[in-house]
DNA sequence: GAAGTGATGTAAGAGCCCTTCACATGGGCT
DNA sequence: AGCCCATGTGAAGGGCTCTTACATCACTTC
């Protein structure tokens, strides 16, 4: 279970010295992202994958089990970062939880954009919740951040409107546009306003419906 | 491009009788349909549509031009189901605009719930939107029964707000609770309140938000 | 410092799928 | 009756997933 040491460093991908790769985990996921911007989580294969990493097609089933293996780890180191993110974009209700807030939305938005390949994994790989525990409580970890936002949104507004039913709201509609609008170089329609500035509109009309002072 | 006229009349799918088929068009977009609502789009293989109908694995190519064609075709059929579903939700403003977009947002659920094969092949089967310009169009045909219920709420509110964002924000909402949580047997995560619950809260929140009294 | 051992990669192959091509069939028109 | 072409078949090439037996190497142990 070790991989904390790797003997041979950080060097690049294919600095292969022997019959070993020393360190094909990491550059086999590394290859799938790739893949999985460049042709969509269909389009990826285990076996081009290992194409990529200049291995055989039967070296990766050392370290995945199988195909929607190395998914789910893509998808789940995903998650992983999109919570820092949003925890970075939340930045403990810095200026003012309001603000902090449109900050979530905007990286929710930047991170589907800016890395399709791990949208794509976390959210469109249909990759079976109940099979993934670990994958499920890295999804929950990021929601986390949402829900805190709006914890603290809420002890601002008139009659204290649940934060889990609030953030429920905000994650669908963010989940929303970026699925609808925010995907793909060729634009799956055309707006009359950024995916950002829509987003942004829609949590102000929603927080005012819910007393916001605006 | 006839198909027109049907020799054989509606008999069951397996009504085989002699060399040709006779309907294999229709037969194979039924049977498309069974295999997408069992094992996801993905799962979903060409080869073992045609064995569903009987026929050889080369038979399709009669009728579609590769794999991606058929499943374009069953997404336009559900976008135009999908239409005829929210036109009828919609009911002309019946018995008033707000109640009928309430309706609306019902049926947008439900359609993704009751018909999750047509709803998968539409959002999720990652079609490319610029091949298949009437798939797009079948879409926006679909969208514009939400935006004409969002131009008559919209000549209620104070300000007259844009139907058009208006009508994007709902889509969204509605599309995002429908992906993360309506859809699965084993639904992906556990709520407080139903789907539509929760898209009818924050539908109603929205629209206080822009003015509207409740 | 040499042998042993377990982790890592390879070769080969079964089974499935997509797609094409040459060929078979027979429905409908003249 | 005879022809034509839409429709279906069989066979085949190439690719993918995954398994099994075998090869190689890093690291431990004496």
């Amino acid at each position: 279970m070790g991989w904390s040491g790797n003997k041979r460093g950080e060097g690049g991908g294919d600095s292969r010295r022997g019959y070993h790769h020393g360190n094909l985990r990491e550059a086999l996921i590394e290859a799938a992202l790739d893949l999985i911007k460049a042709k969509g989580p269909a389009g990826f294969t285990f076996a081009e994958t290992a194409r990529s990493a200049g291995v055989s097609p039967a070296a990766p089933y050392r370290h995945f089990r199988d195909r929607d293996a190395l998914m789910a780890d893509v998808a789940q180191q995903g998650f992983e970062r999109f919570e820092q993110f949003l925890s970075t974009a939340w930045n403990d209700a810095r200026p003012d939880a309001f603000t902090a807030l449109g900050n979530i939305g905007k990286a929710y938005l930047a991170f589907a954009r800016t890395e399709p390949a791990y949208y794509s994994a976390m959210f469109e790989a249909g990759i079976p919740l109940e099979d993934h525990p670990e994958l499920r409580q890295a999804g929950d970890r990021a929601f986390a951040i949402v829900r805190k936002a709006d914890e603290a949104l809420s002890a601002d507004l008139p009659g204290r409107p649940p934060a889990l039913m609030m953030a429920l709201h905000i994650w669908a509609l963010a989940h929303g546009i970026a699925s609808l609008f925010a995907r793909g170089d060729s634009g799956r329609r055309s707006l009359p306003m950024s995916p950002e500035d829509l987003l942004e509109a829609a949590v102000l009309i929603y927080l005012q419906g819910l007393g916001h002072k605006g």
